[in-house]
DNA sequence: TTGCAATGAATGAACAATCATTCATTCGCT
DNA sequence: AGCGAATGAATGATTGTTCATTCATTGCAA
């Protein structure tokens, strides 16, 4: 054991396996963020990384495994921020719906970077099955725990005339949509005001149990 | 002149410029739904038209411009189809929403390969000023008009509470959403049953102007 | 009509650049 | 010393682009 603490702590040369996946793969997420899907290379993923050429086949064997673990990684990062946040609202159908409205406008989920891999993911989704499957099993577990929340609601506050599903297809639109406001349009569209406006549409939805719809801008 | 009609009239070996560059756009459309944005190469898209390798780029100089040019069609397409949309709908802005929401999910626009083509934009925007630019536009229009129409049937429907902008912004997302369950999940989702849940949207928000959401699937 | 240049659209082989992948070597930790 | 992680030059495949050549069409002269 050597004498001095010596070494830039900050970066080791050598770190543990899933340490190396990790950073390859917020590498690969700002690569695409910054090249496009098109431009992004070994070469501009390991440079973002800050490490060498080979480093992508040591860690993934090949260019699609690391975009597949990346899509992967998204979708499950994904998962469990609105379980988390589901579980911290309780049991209120209410609040469960309020929470994940919220968790899609705020970090770690949406970020500017994110929004943009995952319109690159969905946009080559049609040409591989693999990318389509990953995507349609976050949206299939997102939107059961949505529809159960507006099932809930529907049974408990008496809103006879809504199907839950319905609503849910509808909440979850507008909420892919709206990321594609904040991706094209920061401009016009900020985070707060996209949940906003989700908010708005459950307000007419379940009038009696979101406060009303108001002017605002 | 010629005794035989003669050659096949179906092809013919050298066209009007206006009339390859179009064909040129359309296998570009068939190719990046086919292969995805990253996997489409000149090749592909020349093959893609029954046409040889050099042919991309006598018409459109490179491929940049192929794309942009791609990007360009659908979206001057997109405004040509809502804006004879809205004209036949005439001037109630019942109507012309109704027509707009119809117009989003029928061809030509609402073609699952253009779909894919819009997110393979959409996901390299990011990175691509030019994209973004055409994609911006293309929204302004849109929506510009959509909050035209909402906000002549809050003055006319007497509905003071809501606020025209923010419904636009509402349909618009709603529309992009439900275009990305199209695209990733075609089983769950049809074009119809898309138009249905938008319909619903405005049955809730302007309740005296649209038929009342009923419990359909 | 028939023959004959002239035109320019279309081709596809060739080229240089870029890409993903490999692997002999180096480096750092125990 | 020994072992695994990391490197980066080397490799072959693929890419966008070029350009000499081919060929259908058109205009003109006889």
């Amino acid at each position: 054991m050597g004498k001095a603490a010596l070494k830039s702590p900050a970066r080791k040369r050598t770190a543990p396996k899933q340490e190396r996946q990790q950073q390859l793969i917020q590498a690969t997420i700002r690569s695409v963020a910054k090249n496009g899907m098109s431009d992004t290379t070994m070469a501009t993923v390991s440079s973002e990384a800050g490490l060498s050429q080979g480093i992508i086949n040591l860690h993934f064997q090949s260019k699609d495994r690391l975009l597949v673990e990346t899509l992967r990684f998204l979708s499950e990062q994904y998962r469990e921020t609105w379980e988390k946040a589901v579980f911290k609202a309780g049991d209120d159908p209410a609040d469960r719906l309020a929470a994940m409205v919220a968790m899609d406008f705020k970090a770690p989920v949406c970020d500017r970077n994110k929004l943009a891999v995952w319109f690159a993911f969905w946009g080559e989704s049609k040409s591989r099955p693999t990318y389509r499957k990953i995507c349609a099993m976050r949206d299939m577990e997102y939107r059961a725990e949505l529809q159960q929340a507006c099932h809930d609601l529907v049974d408990q506050g008496g809103y006879q005339n809504l199907d839950a599903k319905s609503v849910a297809a509808s909440l979850s639109a507008m909420t892919s949509g709206l990321w594609l406001d904040l991706l094209t349009n920061p401009r016009c569209m900020t985070r707060e005001h996209a949940r906003r406006i989700c908010m708005s549409y459950l307000a007419i939805t379940f009038p009696r149990h979101f406060p009303g719809r108001s002017k605002q801008p």
